[in-house]
DNA sequence: GTCTATACGGCGATAGAC
DNA sequence: GTCTATCGCCGTATAGAC
């Protein structure tokens, strides 16, 4: 894993506070702005402090993750077990939030380079990813789809894939198609998962060629 | 733009060589891997020189992206002459590229930290998107889709947006699932854009609720 | 267990010498 | 055009105070 080195204890309140700016810093600023020495200021302590709890950046970047992984995973398991009826629309709604999918792009975008953070981010996404095809498998099983539908793996892709492309886009300021893209996906899922109040809609496709082909 | 200071001349042989390495350092090791002193190791100059030609370090990510996204385009342009008939398998395959694809990812997750960067990578992204577009919305017209088709700014989303979330996921070292998306969209194509010597598909449809609804 | 002070080398950037 | 000197910020390591 990490550093071997002695460090505070994992229960610290000055712990938890130190994470908090990392998180906020990252949100606002991006994980380049992530150094002891800002950290250490948003907090009001010294630089040295935070590099007590945390010997190495990738130590504070380690525990960040999963401290908020760790979150995450309680907040989807919440929303599958509260509404079980809709799993589609709970893992889209799921990708799609705001602070989380910031979080985990900037994260994603570390790991992309970093080495011991890599591993840290694929464990995460596969807990995760489990997690969520458990419940869009079940949702498979039960209502037995047609020949032309996408197995429960690639609509995960999908639904947990298209929010984070959305999210990329919109970093560098292109925002093209995008509200088309979420139509598009959220009448496919209106249909599959018809709303409490909404009126029923007929089957829907999402994407079929024209047929009038040579 | 960047900076307004005296620089090297566009049509140094030296400049290209640096813009070279510059290329393989992102694509072997990210963009952080991109310094001066890296920079001009590789090229067997001084940092100084380095320097000289690319004032800052933006200079010299933009000088990169600038050349790169001209290569990109051209090569776009004329698969989209040589091959009239099939742009989607076109844009499909620019979009899986190896090298352009690493590439712009890297540029991409740079753009999003860097501001002067970010302006840069977004008018890129709409050159090449606007060429796209119109190549897919040529082919919608003349073979005209049903009701339940996607309109083409949104096709062309999942056929730009795949091949990244792919590569970006590879990036962390998750792969699962690839395989059979690649494999469901490929599916997709070749009904809607039949191969020379492939024997006629079925209309195929990617995306469709499972009917059975309550 | 918590926290501070200090030191080191690498970095981007600038000014200016040849 | 080419290169050096210098500045301030960075991560990191260590020694030690409470």
């Amino acid at each position: 894993m990490a550093s071997p080195r002695r460090v505070g204890a994992e229960t610290s309140k000055t712990r938890h506070v130190l994470l908090d700016g990392v998180e906020q810093l990252m949100r606002d600023e991006g994980y380049a702005a992530v150094t002891y020495r800002a950290v250490a200021a948003k907090a009001g302590v010294t630089p040295g402090l935070v590099q007590y709890y945390f010997p190495t950046l990738d130590d504070l970047f380690v525990a960040a993750i999963r401290r908020r992984a760790g979150r995450n995973l309680d907040r989807l398991a919440d929303a599958l077990r509260t509404q079980p009826d809709r799993p589609l629309r709970v893992v889209w709604e799921f990708s799609r939030d705001e602070v989380t999918a910031a979080l985990m792009t900037e994260f994603t975008a570390l790991g992309n380079h970093r080495k011991t953070i890599r591993s840290e981010i694929a464990a995460i996404a596969k807990r995760i990813r489990k997690v969520q095809l458990d419940a869009v498998k079940k949702r498979w099983r039960e209502s037995r789809a047609d020949d032309g539908d996408l197995p429960p793996d690639v609509l995960l892709f999908l639904l947990t894939g298209i929010p984070k492309l959305i999210k990329l886009e919109e970093g560098i300021g292109v925002s093209t198609a995008h509200a088309e893209v979420v139509e598009a996906f959220e009448r496919y899922l209106d249909s599959a998962e018809p709303r409490p109040g909404g009126r029923k809609r007929k089957r829907k496709s999402l994407l079929t060629t024209g047929g009038r082909r040579a």
